[in-house]
DNA sequence: GCAAGGTC
């Protein structure tokens, strides 16, 4: 048999492409994790067996171990000399195992990953995964590629080199400083100012060394809107009548920022009475078409032309990517490759009943090459791939394509040509003009008619000439500030500044929004929040560092240093590291600083909210906050419970947990259908059992019920024996869906429900019933938990108008027929092995209380019971 | 509940 090579590309798109380009599209390709395509070629002149596949960007990512991931009991200042832990970022996906399975037989692996410092490390996670570096005889070989077309992939497979661990060493360094300097003061600034102030409204104040520079453009232009002193300035127009126009000239000066003087130049003019023309200076001028169109522009247009934000905007993007009407639309690129079909392309259009004519027009007279641009060396320009309607896309897609096609049909026509006709007056020794365009060629402008220059006509003059003033007149203004800092400039500001990609711009500016440091106003400007405005306030006092742009550059450089291999990783780390800790340890000393301005702006906890329900330490009443992040406040004991988010919070009839005595709640989610359930405060943030996070594997990744790490049990999650809110007493029977739980919704009368505890499934019960609860006894067919219900007297479905039914609901008849699956795909007898509604047989958790541990937890150990 | 970077 051939021997096997397998190529690694860094998406599915890529890993098709280069297998196409080396088969000749005689492959065959196969599902897995990530498609792998097969064929038979020749490798270093000896015929192997090809497999071609992919990753989905990287791999792993960083994070802080176990130990460091609780808020409470972690000192941020710890995080910046703990250890930090690869894991698979995307684990359902299964990436390491495809890569590992895939390597299984292979002699040699040929990374194609793209060519810049992150595709250089996820090379390195690629060959951990497949475990060539540790196996002899394995080669593993890195193909440089400046384009993904034949010609490149070909000149590529032919000059393969060695992966750099440089570069990918620099990215691990990156990681490891992102991660260790936003969480540290992220978990401080949260800590902080959510412990002291109930209005934020932001459930983490979080920092980055992207989103706080980005933050800080937006603040520094609020800033100078703010502080900016309009000054009066007068500028002055003589008016002639000439040729049957009124014509108003313009001031060689401009203005002047003094009327007095103003006045006496508009006396020597009204002396002489008459302008004599002193110079007519004509010139072509050439607008240029635009070069192709990367991510960036494209957001930049999508923002200021078609109001639509970046994350959209990608999101629009990409479906049309998808749908095959576009190219890929995420490149740095602004050259198209020697090699780009623009005929092709054209051709694609030609038939198009919007652009159609102009098409064939460029396609008959011949097309312009477009100007050269920059070649990033990723992907070809943003370009139409083939032709849609608005009927097909949609209104918003539509307008995003007919950009696309907008900007490659002018990328391909001529540049826009015009005269400039500038005619100069003189008079009371003072200089005026007027200036008069008339354009040659549209070019370009004909398909983007809002770059279109205007045609301004004015009449003919003659050296010498003399011209009688019909009026004079001094015109007064105020110089304006700026308006606030617009998307598409924020994104420039951006793209200068290296804050951010092409690919993460967008996210860094939806996280200042969605964390209410920004709100996106009329005409996508951006305006800061009180809150944005007082973190950037706040650093500008302590560490303006902090908030300059020059924080990412500084980064930057410095790991610069490790890819060029002019220093070592560990050591750079442990530089930066080090500085950026002297930074925090002097903010945390400095911290009043900014928080006078908080005190400011913001309502302490202590004022915020309304009172709910009773503390159980010192059994008084507790305030509950419930904007971002909703919270109740014991103001005797100094104590924040979270509560869970989105939703509402009752009391629930004054009933206390057993466990703590604090008054339980019930949580409420939105719409129609939204569960609700019982929780008790302490509980929920401080879950009594060990593992109760693990116990049911999936739960963090529910989508119903998103559970905090180490937070977040609710009744229904509760292994409490015999409290009657507790999953044990609530649970019925298994989920037919997941290895949850369904249990009784308590306040669901008078449309009675079970809902499972971990997936989103709904099962409703009898209607109309009075009252519908669990008993202690369960079913000794099945193992349910036996439920009572109490039908209404009038449309009771039992015999003699009995109300009182007692019975299994998988297994007694009448009660079997009356329950219905709401969500999820079935809900069968099947189930029944699986019941569990008491405790018995559960698997996997120990009840461990850990009332010896803490001093102050007022809770009793579960083996007290 | 936390960063920024890939990509879907």
């Amino acid at each position: 048999m051939a021997p096997k090579v397998l190529m690694v590309a860094e998406k599915p798109s890529i890993a098709l492409a280069i297998a196409s380009a080396l088969s000749g599209g005689r492959m065959s390709t196969r599902r897995g994790s990530t498609e792998v395509h097969e064929f038979d070629g020749m490798f270093l002149g000896f015929p192997v067996h090809y497999k071609v596949t992919s990753v989905i960007g990287h791999v792993f990512s960083v994070d802080f171990p176990a130990r460091f991931q609780d808020w409470n009991s972690t000192n941020p200042l710890d995080l910046f000399d703990a250890p930090i832990v690869k894991s698979e970022s995307t684990p359902k996906a299964h990436i390491c195992r495809h890569l590992s399975q895939e390597a299984r037989g292979c002699g040699h692996l040929v990374l194609w990953l793209d060519c810049d410092r992150e595709g250089e490390n996820i090379c390195f996670e690629v060959i951990e995964c497949t475990g060539f570096q540790s196996t002899p005889g394995k080669k593993v070989h890195r193909a440089r590629f400046s384009a993904v077309t034949e010609k490149d992939i070909l000149k590529a497979m032919n000059s393969l080199v060695e992966p750099n661990k440089n570069e990918a060493q620099a990215v691990d360094a990156r990681q490891e400083i992102d991660l260790k300097v936003g969480v540290a003061f992220t978990r401080f600034q949260t800590s902080y100012f959510n412990g002291k102030y109930g209005n934020l409204d932001s459930r983490v104040i979080s920092y980055g060394p992207c989103q706080t520079p980005t933050l800080g453009f937006c603040v520094r232009r609020h800033l100078q809107i703010n502080t900016f002193k309009p000054e009066k300035f007068w500028t002055l127009h003589p008016y002639i009548m000439y040729k049957g126009y009124e014509l108003k000239l313009d001031w060689q000066r401009h203005r002047l920022f003094d009327s007095d003087v103003t006045q006496m130049f508009r006396n020597f003019v009204k002396e002489d009475g008459f302008l004599k023309v002193i110079g007519i200076s004509e010139k072509q001028v050439s607008k240029g078409r635009p070069t192709g169109l990367n991510t960036v522009n494209l957001l930049k247009v999508a923002s200021s032309a078609l109001g639509f934000g970046p994350q959209l905007a990608m999101q629009l993007a990409e479906r049309l990517y998808t749908q095959g009407f576009i190219s890929y639309p995420r490149t740095e690129s602004t050259a198209y490759p020697a090699s780009f079909d623009y005929k092709g392309t054209l051709g694609a259009l030609a038939r198009n009943p919007v652009w159609g004519d102009y098409v064939q027009q460029l396609l008959s007279d011949g097309y312009h090459k477009p100007r050269s641009g920059t070649d990033a060396g990723d992907h070809p320009p943003i370009t139409p791939m083939s032709s849609a309607t608005e009927n097909i896309l949609g209104h918003d897609a539509w307008k995003l394509y007919q950009y696309i096609c907008q900007h490659f049909l002018g990328t391909l026509s001529p540049d826009c040509k015009y005269t400039r006709i500038k005619i100069e007056f003189e008079s009371g020794g003072e200089s005026f003009y007027c200036v008069g365009q008339h354009v040659l060629v549209k070019g370009f402008t004909s398909i983007m008619p809002w770059l279109a220059v205007t045609e301004i006509n004015i009449p003919q003059f003659t050296e010498g000439q003399k011209i009688d003033i019909s009026r004079i007149e001094v015109d007064e203004g105020s110089t304006q500030p700026p308006d606030y800092l617009s998307e598409s400039e924020l994104i420039s500001l951006m793209e200068e500044n290296g804050i951010g990609t092409d690919a993460s711009i967008p996210v860094h500016i939806n996280n200042i929004c969605e964390r209410n440091y920004v709100q996106v106003q009329a005409g996508r400007r951006l305006v800061p929040t009180a809150l944005g405005i007082s973190l950037i306030r706040g650093y500008q006092l302590i560490d303006p560092d902090l908030c300059l742009p020059d924080i990412r550059s500084f980064i930057e450089h410095q790991i610069a240093l490790v890819a060029k291999g002019q220093a070592d990783h560990s050591l750079v780390v442990e530089h930066v590291i080090e500085q950026f800790k002297r930074k925090f340890i002097y903010f945390v000393k400095q911290i009043e600083n900014m928080d006078a301005l908080f005190e400011a702006e913001f309502s302490p906890l202590s004022d915020s909210g309304r009172v709910l329900s009773k503390c159980g330490k010192c059994l008084r009443y507790m305030k509950h906050i419930p904007t971002q992040p909703s919270r109740l406040y014991c103001g005797t004991c100094e104590e924040i419970y979270y509560t869970p988010p989105k939703g509402t919070i009752k009391l629930y009839k004054e009933l206390t947990c057993p466990l703590d005595n604090f008054e339980l709640l019930i949580f409420s989610m939105p719409g129609p259908e939204g569960k609700s359930f019982p929780f008790c405060p302490y509980c929920y943030n401080n879950p009594p059992f060990e593992g109760i996070d693990n116990l049911f594997g999936a739960s963090k990744s529910s989508g119903s019920v998103k559970l905090g790490k180490g937070a977040g049990m609710p009744c229904f999650l509760c292994p409490h024996p015999t409290c009657q809110h507790s999953m044990i007493s609530q649970g019925v029977c298994a989920c037919p869906e997941c290895d949850g739980t369904l249990v009784l919704d308590p306040v669901s009368a008078p449309r009675w429900r079970l809902y499972c505890n971990m997936c989103n499934c709904l099962v409703s019960l009898p209607e109309g019933a009075h009252r519908i609860s669990t008993t202690r006894d369960h079913c000794p067919e099945c193992d349910s938990t036996i439920i009572e219900v109490d039908f209404n007297k009038k449309t009771t479905p039992l015999k003699d108008g009995a109300t009182l039914h007692i019975g299994c609901i998988l297994c007694d008849e009448l009660l079997y027929s009356l329950v219905e699956m709401k969500h999820g795909k079935s809900f069968s007898r099947k189930a029944r092995h699986r019941g569990r509604g008491r405790g018995r047989g559960r698997r996997g958790y120990s009840g461990r209380g850990r009332g010896g541990k803490k001093q102050h937890d007022p809770r009793m150990s579960f083996r007290d019971f």
